[in-house]
This record gives structure tokens, C-alpha cells and sequence, in this order.
DNA sequence: ATTATCTATAGATCTATAGATAATGC
DNA sequence: ATTATCTATAGATCTATAGATAATGC
């Protein structure tokens, strides 16, 4: 065997290939309509061979979740310690780059719906995974539009609960669409969005 | 057997306990996740059995979906031909009534959800239901802006479409958000939205 | 006579484990 | 010595079909 395929061949790069294709897979027919053995042929290696690097399909699943959000974190620059830090304003810029960055990223994007739609039972593998990512995620931006009440950039009557859903809300749910119907322009909708919410909380006569 | 069982086993009746259970077992499972056998353990009968009412699997699934629309639209009391003569507040009171309506029916979201996420790609065999559904669905709430524009309800510089399109992520966003916490309140929230929305795209002086 | 159902089964999966072999890194 | 991979296989599914039997409606 040539060096590069020995390369190739070392648990690290093979950890690697694995998670990329169990990606592809997860994204197009979810956590239950996906085959360990398919994924393996796509790599290039048998199912057992697969399964030395992970103990179980579930458990190759979660390292693909946790194996997308720190990558597409990392990819639109930010830090989860980051996140807790934004004001309103902030969030704002924040949350349409983020989206901008989903609309690049088609499988991820159907992964993350899937596995919502999937995992809202608790027989799931990934249902506390989705349950605790989706609040903690709505506490970050509950918490930023609090920042703004507070620095005077949103009115003070506002709840920044609702906002924050509504917000998570209209990114998910243009996606939705998005999925289904690639015309639609997910990153201009949902700056459209962004534009009426922020006219809509700020002080008056701002 | 008793005169009562032997009605419950004439065709029509145990075709519609058939679908009623598969409802459940699609909408928690999605299409790939749902068994044949279990739906027909359920029902009471055997698998084969089950396949005497329905050719295969899909024709099955598709009964399901195309029963529920029928079921949802009469819930609410409208019908498919008089969503096209709305006009743009009587879509928006209609819009609200639906997710009232869907936030009582959790396995019947959970399926449109699931649906949809799973169909997105071409070999799926609600594929082309789903995607002709949305565009159709859009399509008639663009129609009904536009007589809200003619009629002087919205202001003239609105793009229908866009408002459509943001009317619809709205509903299932929240509805994302609603089957992951049920302490969401889904038709709470959508009625805020669209208060801010009918704010936003009034004619100004309103 | 027709419709509803059953048992039996083909044929194709699936995940996971046992145990052998090959490659790599000290 | 350890890590990566393989073949073989257990055991549990799955959908769909063939063909027999029971129930129903004329």
C-alpha cells in the first residue's frame, strides 16, 4: 500500500471519513431510515469495520450532531461563551449571518429538521440532545434581547421570551420551506424578517 | 361472534381503524421508522390481513395523509375551494383558527412535520404531495394578500408572496418549537405574530 | 360470489458480536 | 502490543406474495 492510503487508513482519518458520510446519510433519510452498513460502503470499509470506531449507531449519530454544531459554530465565528455576551442588536447581526450560513448548507440544515421532527418522543436517541439544545438556545436570546431592553435598544414593554421564540421561530420555519422549495431566498426572507421585528420593539420614534 | 363484531370487521370500518391507528404510528415514527406488523398488531389483525385494504406500504401512508387534510379542513369548517376567495383579514382569522385547531391535534403536526422533513428528497414517496402542497397552499394565501391590496387592506407596496411565505414560517416554526416544549403557547404566539404582521403591512394612518 | 382474513414463507434487509488476521508504532 | 480491519453469523426484523379458509351478502 502506498504512504497516503496507510495515512488514510489510521483511526483518526477513518473517525473522520465516517462522520462525513454518516452526515450525508443522517441528513437525507434520518437517524432511523439511515443503514450502518451503506454508510460503511460508502467509506469503503465493512459494517464491523465501522462499528470498531463507534460502539453503536446512536452513538455514531450523536458524534455527527455534536461534530456539525461545533463546526458550524466555529464557521460563522462565534463561540458558544460568546453567545451569552451578545446585546439585541448583536443578536440580530449574529442570527441573519447565522442563517446566511445555513442557506450555504443544505444537509445540515435538513439534519437539524429531521432530527427535530424525529426526536420529539423520548424513545429517541437524540431526543434530550434536542430538547436541551433548543432551550438553552431560546435562553441565549432571551437573555440578549434582555441586554437590549436594558441598553435602551428595545422598548421596555416588550417580552423577550416571545421575541426570542418568534425569532427562532421564523429562522425554522423559513428553512422549513426552503427545504421543500429551494426558490425561496431563505437568507433575504429572513432578513426581510429581522427588519419588521426590529422596527417593531424599537423605542418609539427610533 | 356478537352481531357488533361482526359489523367491525366489514371492510369499510376496519380500513378506517387501520388508518386511524397508522396516523399514530406515522406521525411518532415517520414513514421509514413505522412498521407494517406493528399497526396490524395494534389493529387486531394480521399483517397480510392489513395489506388486503391497501396495496403496499406508501399506498397506505398516502391514505393517511390525504385523510387527515380532509379531516383538518373540515375541523376547522372551511373547504379547499373557498380558501381562494379570502381575502387578506379573513386569511389571517382563517390562519389563526388553523394553528388553534393544530395546537389540539399534537400527532397531526407531528406528522406534517416529520412529512415533510423526510420528503424533501425526490425518492420519498410523499415527495411530490409535499411539495405541491406547500407551493399550492402559498399560493392561495399570495392570492388572498393580493385582494387584501386591492381592497385597501394592505398597503400597496407589500410583496404578497414575501408576506405569505413569512405567514406560513411563522405557523411552523412556532409549531417546531411547540412539539419539542409543549409549554409553547403555539396559538398564543402565532396570534402575536400576526398582530405584528397586520400591523407591519397596514396602510399607514391604521 | 365476493370480501376479509389467516398461515406460511420468500427474500431482503438490519444491528451487533465473536473471533481471526493484518497493519502500525514502540 | 495495540489498533484497524476482516469474515462469518446470530437473531431480529421488514415488506410483499401465494394460497387456503372463513365470513358475508345476494
Amino acid at each position: 500500500m502506498a504512504s497516503t492510503e496507510s495515512a488514510e487508513r489510521s483511526g483518526k482519518l477513518s473517525r473522520a471519513r465516517i462522520i462525513d458520510t454518516a452526515f450525508e446519510h443522517f441528513g437525507a433519510y434520518g437517524y432511523r431510515g439511515t443503514s450502518l452498513a451503506k454508510i460503511a460502503a460508502e467509506v469503503g470499509i465493512s459494517q464491523p469495520g465501522l462499528l470498531h470506531h463507534f460502539p453503536n449507531k446512536s452513538a455514531l449519530f450523536m458524534s455527527v450532531l455534536v461534530e456539525r454544531d461545533t463546526r458550524d459554530l466555529e464557521a460563522v465565528g462565534m463561540q458558544v461563551e460568546k453567545i451569552a455576551e451578545l446585546d439585541a442588536d448583536q443578536l440580530f447581526d449574529f442570527f441573519e449571518g447565522l442563517v446566511r450560513h445555513n442557506a450555504e448548507n443544505r444537509n445540515m440544515v435538513q439534519l437539524a429538521h429531521l432530527t427535530a421532527a424525529e426526536a420529539t418522543r423520548a424513545d429517541h436517541p437524540a431526543h434530550e440532545w434536542v430538547v436541551l439544545r433548543t432551550s438553552y438556545f431560546r435562553d441565549l436570546c432571551s437573555a440578549a434581547l434582555q441586554k437590549g431592553i436594558d441598553a435602551g435598544q428595545v422598548r421596555k414593554d416588550v417580552d423577550p421570551r416571545a421575541i426570542a421564540t418568534m425569532l427562532i421561530a421564523a429562522s425554522e420555519g423559513l428553512e422549513n420551506q426552503w427545504l421543500v422549495d429551494p426558490s425561496v431566498d431563505l437568507a433575504g426572507s429572513f432578513a426581510d424578517f429581522t427588519a419588521m421585528l426590529r422596527r417593531d420593539i424599537a423605542p418609539s420614534g427610533h
